[in-house]
Parts: C-alpha cells; structure tokens; sequence
DNA sequence: TAGATAGTTAGATGTATATCTAAATAATAT
DNA sequence: ATATTATTTAGATATACATCTAACTATCTA
C-alpha cells in the first residue's frame, strides 16, 4: 500500500476508532459496532478499506468474522510517516 | 487543526512534495512550482490546504509571496500520529 | 499610467468517498 | 426445510476534493 493510501485510510475517524478498539484484542464485527454510532454496512466498508491497506485482518470463526489488528503493519506505517515528517 | 484533516492534508502527494521541497528552506510560490507537473492553480489550492492545517506559513514579499515550513507543527502532528498508532 | 509579472479566486467538471436502506450470503438452530 | 443471526454486497445519494481554464488582484517597471 501507498503512503498516499495509508494516510488517506488513518485519516477517517471512524477507521481510527476500529483501530483503537482491536488494539484491546481481536474482535467480530457486532463487538466492534458497539458504542459507534454507524449501521452496520458503513461499518463493513470501513473494515474493507483498513484490510485493503493490510491494516487489520479477518477470518470467519462459524456465523462470526473476527478482525484484528496487523500490529507490524501498523508500525510500519508509524514508521514511513515518521520517515518523511521527519526526514 | 484536528487529527483527521491534517491526515488527510498529508495523504495527498503534491502536498507531501510541496513540504519536501520548503524543508530546503523557504521560497516563492514559482520556485516551488519548479518539477511539479501541476497549474499554479492547483497548487495555489494545496497551498491553502496546508496553510489552514497550520502546516506552513506565507509572507508577501513584493510581487512574490513566500512560503515557509512551519517545523514545530510539522513536529507536532508527528506526535499527535505517533501517539495514536503507537499508543 | 500602461504593461508585465506573480499569485489567487471563481467557476466548472469529474472522480472519490461516507453514508444509508434493501437485498444477498453464510452459518447455525429449530 | 425454515427461521434466525451475523455480516457483506448492491445501489442510491450527497458531499468533498483535485484539477483545469479564465478572470481577477497586487506589485513593480518603463
């Protein structure tokens, strides 16, 4: 993924609000949606453009889809931000 | 400026290149336009962008307008992004 | 004061994106 | 098989945004 497109995914706050919330550990959806104030279909789309950044990561677990965070690619993020602000 | 916009301010290349190229130092509008392949519009436009996100600062200077990076904003949006991924 | 130079503002256009409701898919339970 | 639960996909809408050309403003110079 593109720091363009990194960015662009970090920059929403409902997709940061994901994110702080998997930090707490891997979660389904319905757990994720709790306490964010979007249906659940925007919730999907948000979850598609953070895996789509490899971001987050899904798997099926019976009725449920569990997703969590990709930690390194996180840091990785951390750190090609930092390599240009700071550079 | 909040979180969100200065990330979206970030997440456009032209902007990022427009940064790159005052961390050299100050300058007028047309030396930034220098190797852009963009209308003095538009990037009279990104400049807009990042100087309402605080993230540079310009000054006339005759017929010349001058910009320049603002180094402790840049530093502290590099806080703010590191805070949160690292957090 | 007229013309040239440096940038911005206005207005139009096309594309991307965040959001919703409704419909579809997948897995489980009855 | 049917209903229920969990989530995604489809389709629509409204807003934001990157870009351009044309017009404007500000400054300097002849």
């Amino acid at each position: 993924m593109s720091l363009s497109e990194t960015l662009s995914a970090l920059s929403d706050k409902n997709r940061r609000h994901i994110l702080d919330t998997l930090k707490k550990g891997e979660m389904p959806v319905s757990l994720i949606a709790k306490d964010m104030d979007i249906t659940l279909p925007t919730l999907s789309h948000h979850l598609d453009i953070l895996k789509r950044n490899k971001l987050i990561s899904s798997r099926r677990e019976g009725q449920q889809i569990i997703y969590s965070l990709n930690l390194s690619v996180v840091e990785e993020a951390a750190e090609s931000i930092m390599k240009f602000l700071k550079k």
